[in-house]
Formats: C-alpha cells, structure tokens, sequence
DNA sequence: TCAAAAGTGTTCTTGATACACCCATGC
DNA sequence: GCATGGGTGTATCAAGAACACTTTTGA
C-alpha cells in the first residue's frame, strides 16, 4: 500500500438506531450487551467497520448479526465522534436510522448481544456510551424528514388503513391532526393507491386498505415534486 | 486501556467543503495538494483525525492549518465510507460543510497545501478523490437547508442590502426570485434589522444596509419558529 | 338499537404569486 | 436629464385550518 499513515487511528463502528411502529407508538429495538462495558446494559445495535466493507454494508451486516433483521429502510444520520464517548478508547461511530414494517420479521438476539427486545423509544431505558443522544438525534431525523418525504410508510404493513397512517404521523409529530384535512391531503399526494380489500375483524364499519405506490412515487420524485404532510 | 480492539482500523478524516458567497455566486474554497496521492491536483481542504480531538475539532483545525480560516459556520455533513475512495487504503471521511463570509478573511495556505483559491461552485475543476461528490452533497445541504434555516446570513457580509441578500438566494435556489415578494417575506420573518447606514461609493440610489439579528432569531427558534423564504 | 369507527364537504383565513410604477442618486 | 437600481401596494389564487354530520358494521 503506498503511502500508510503511521498516526494512530480511532476505532471506527456503526450503530443503528431502529425504528418501529405498533399500538400507536414509537418504538425502538435494543439489545442487551453481553460484553463489557456496559455488560448486562441496553444499547443500539452495532459494531466495529471492517477494513472491506463499506459503512451503509457494515451496518446492515451489524444489524443482521445482532437482531436478524434485513431488508430495512437505512440511511445514515451522523456520526459521533467525541473523544471520550466510548471508555475503551477512542472510537468513532457512525450512527444509521432504520425503519422496519413491525410484525413482518420476528427479531432474535445474536452474536454478542444477549437479548434483543421492543421498547417504547420515548421511554427507552438507560442506554450505553452516547447511545441515548444518537436515538434522540433519529427521533428528530424522523420528525424533520416526515414532513416532507413520504418516509412513514416504511414503518406500517404494506396494506393499512388511512387511519392507521394517520396515527402513526400523530405518534410521529406528537399532535393530534384533524381527520378531514389529513385524509385529504394524504389523498392528494397521489401515491396512495386504494385496493379492494378491508381491514378484518374488527367490530365496527371496516376500513378500507391502501397501499404505497413506490413506482408512482419514484415517477413524481424525477419531476421535482414536494410531499409536504 | 481496558479491552482494545485487534481489528485492523480504518484511517479516519475529516474534509471542509467551504462556500462563500461572491459576485453573484457560489464559490467554493480548494487547496492544490502538495503530496501524493493526487499531487498538484485540487482538492477539498481536510486531513486525518488526531487520537485526542474530536470530529469537529479535526475538522476546524485542519481549516485553519490549510487555509488560515477560523470562525467559520461549520456543521457536519455526511460521512464517505466506500471502501476505494482512497488509493492508499483504506480511508472513512467525515465531510464538513463550512459558510464563511467572503471578504472579511483572506485565504492562504499552508502545511501540506501548495496553494489555497477561490472556485465557482458550479463549475470547480476536477478535484482529487470523491471530493467532487463531496461537493455536490454540500451544495444540495445548502439548496435545502436554506429553506427553512435563515442560513445565508453566514454568506454575506455583517451588514448587506436586500438585493445583495436576493441574488445570494438566487444563486442558491439557481432560479429568480420576484422582488417585492422577497422583500415582503425577509422583512417578515422579523430577524433584519434595519441600520442607519447606507450602501457607499455607487452610481445610484444607494441602498439601505440591514442585519440579521441573531438574538430575536435566537427568540424566535425557542418558541418554535418556521423560517421558510 | 347501540357503540365505534369510517367516511365525506364547505367555509374561512392565510399565505403565495403575479404584476407596474415612482423615487433617489451620481454622472 | 437620464440611466441605474431602490423601494413600495394590491388583486388574485391556492392551500391550510376549522368544523359536524351521515354511514356501515358487528355485537
């Protein structure tokens, strides 16, 4: 290699601040360390960057290990890099904000992580190293970017109800939101596309399902549109 | 120090994307390499991460080192992780995004940088290893975030006319903007504050300077403002 | 027939856009 | 006195907010 560097360098790791929605909130999947430090403590899931891995292929790599899942929305959110945030010494992580469809993959614990469980991420117990300001910093990612990215549908099944949408924007932007307008307007973005089934057992009227319609989407994202919620 | 790591690491970086603001547009601040890899070719200011500071503090030092600028707008940008940016090994950079009021510092370089200039932003040369992307991301940050954050004021000079602050909009949006309607809405956002002084030493009607006052915008961010322009 | 949620239309207010003229100054 | 940019007001239109009732279904 030409040209190595003989400066120390930090340590460098990915963490994934995973998302969720389900019984109209907000939560976030954590694992139960199984090694020191914080041993026995929750943490996002995570680890160190192999020298052949890109970051975004770490990270699905380190929440496959840990959690089994895969095939999540991901996309970096920041990476944290003060000095004494990890007591082993000096690492830098890259943080990354998942969100994944609750109910349509099981989560199991893996590799060095000794439980991996749901929490309400508004009321996520003590978190490990900087771990509780990187879930505050997705939390206000995913305030920020709802409003005008279609990102939520990534956090419902693939069919739902408006209503359904409607709650988790609440959950999401932590008021309440007029039903007409909000109907509305979701109708209007033009990329819901009504099917023909119904929401089931339920004891009353039944809702209608729609779903997502990503090639409409992806068609009026190329022509510069705005999805203001 | 308790439990280190054997995994080989990753260098770490950080690189400045800087913008400036000068007749009628965007510049951006490149440094001709004096070393190897990409000798004498342009490139984003930047360098390696000491063990003892963190990201911003990199990031601000190696700034000052190769350009002599200090008290710049800084914020993070996004981190570059593919595994071949770098023909020396493996390298992660962590981007910066810096505004600095062109005309109240000069630029010089220094350290390993053999010259420190002034680009368009649109049309800079061709730069040394992912910059150009880096680049790109920078401007697309500052086409966004400018939008609902009264960002632009880090581009101008401390006191500015309004069409001084509408062209910089304009070069930012890359679209014109109608002129009465700029003025109602700059002026209503209520962070100008009018001076007593006057444009000088021009061939017309000189214009009236104004400020951004950064304590009512301070006020104003507490109470949940929307900054939209 | 009651409870529970689904579904829909209209009014009002606000902000966005479009547009044309007079004013002050230096040369 | 003319060229150059500074500065202002109003009418129109579109989108957002507020708000109440009818419909469907299962228990």
């Amino acid at each position: 290699m030409p040209h190595t560097y003989e400066y120390p360098r930090p340590a460098l790791a990915v963490d994934c601040a995973v998302l969720g929605f389900d019984e109209g909130d907000l939560k976030v999947l954590l694992i139960k360390r199984g090694l020191e430090p914080f041993k026995g403590k929750w943490a996002l899931p995570g680890g160190f960057v192999r020298l052949d891995e890109s970051l975004d292929v770490a990270a699905r790599r380190e929440l496959a290990e840990e959690t089994g899942l895969t095939h999540v929305f991901l996309e970096q959110l920041y990476t944290f890099g003060e000095v004494k945030r990890d007591p082993r010494g000096r690492t830098v992580s890259v943080a990354y904000f998942a969100l994944v469809k609750l109910g349509e993959q099981q989560v199991q614990a893996a590799t060095d992580a000794q439980a991996a469980q749901w929490f309400s991420a508004e009321q996520a117990p003590a978190l490990a190293f900087d771990h509780a300001r990187i879930l505050e910093t997705a939390l206000g990612r995913l305030r920020n970017k709802v409003r005008y990215v279609p990102i939520g549908f990534e956090l419902l099944p693939r069919k739902f109800t408006l209503t359904q949408l409607q709650h988790l924007y609440e959950a999401i932007l932590g008021r309440a939101l007029d039903k007409r307008n909000f109907r509305k307007k979701a109708l209007a973005l033009g990329v819901l596309e009504a099917t023909k089934e119904q929401e089931q057992d339920v004891a009353h009227r039944a809702a209608r399902l729609y779903r997502f319609d990503e090639e409409t989407y992806a068609k009026l994202v190329k022509k510069g549109f705005n999805f203001e919620l």
